[in-house]
DNA sequence: ATTGCTGCAAAACGTTTGCACCTAT
DNA sequence: ATAGGTGCAAACGTTTTGCAGCAAT
């Protein structure tokens, strides 16, 4: 098995949670962690039917909630009405920005942005929790972009 | 009529852009603009058939983007899987941050965060367009959350 | 033995579309 | 006259749910 610190840390916060130990889980932990990039619940469940995993719709879409709750997953939604997932797992903060041409993400992070949120809202009398950030851009360079489109 | 300038703006781009000047048009336009605070399409289009409009959601639907497009409404994603609508008409820009116990919405707009979005897209070789911020955070003040979780 | 989890199908949800009729141009 | 907009209902894509059977505890 490739992941086996996230299946520790998985295998640990099932327990905490009392929630059961199931090879399916194991299983959408597996593909989530493997997948490249940027996924939807649905597309994960695709892939995984497509490898003739016999998972179910419902188990996808239930375990990927209780992954993002271990914080080996986030969430992200980018302006469209569409859940996606990302595997957090050994990766540092980043936030996101999105070409509204062709669609490419590319991930960044900013010293002068990574204290605001905490500070914004201790400012407003909130304690922080979480936040995201992303912007939305064309390529400068349209041939590069051109590119992007067909991916 | 309330809105007169907002009228004037929508007919003009209405105009430019080559689209017809309808009453339903403008019935949408007034409502969106009444409303206080953020709204879904479809709560838009039930409260328009509250007050016994005959309008149909898909005029609702597809009204609203044209009020995006020319800058009377913006579109908001708060983390779930539905667009959400406010009036940009005469408001200065703002990010939100999101109460994840009681739901309550504040808004605000920071400084060091305001030339971020613009200066990031350079940076990485993108023509700035928009960009979207929220937090999500707890109310400190445990009453006070409450209060707002009723409303 | 007892919950809780699974797969399945159906339902739910917000949103978009196809179409016949209507209306602004 | 004609392109484009409207209302309606049906379709859509994603996500959630109800349920009977199954498996982890």
């Amino acid at each position: 098995m490739k992941h086996k610190q996230a299946i520790e840390i998985f295998r640990i916060f099932l327990k905490n949670e009392k929630y059961r130990i199931t090879p399916e889980r194991f299983e959408v932990m597996d593909a989530a962690l493997d997948y490249d990039g940027h996924f939807g619940a649905d597309d994960l469940y695709v892939l995984m039917k497509n490898e003739n995993s016999s998972i179910s719709r419902a188990t996808v879409y239930k375990t990927l909630e209780l992954l993002v709750q271990c914080n080996l997953l986030s969430k992200r939604h980018f302006g469209e009405n569409l859940t996606r997932y990302e595997s957090s797992f050994k990766r540092k903060v980043h936030d996101h920005l999105i070409c509204i041409d062709c669609g490419r993400i590319v991930e960044f992070s900013d010293k002068q942005l990574s204290p605001l949120p905490d500070k914004i809202s201790r400012e407003l009398g909130f304690e922080f929790e979480s936040y995201s950030f992303n912007i939305f851009a064309r390529c400068s360079n349209p041939k590069n972009c051109e590119y992007f489109k067909d991916r």
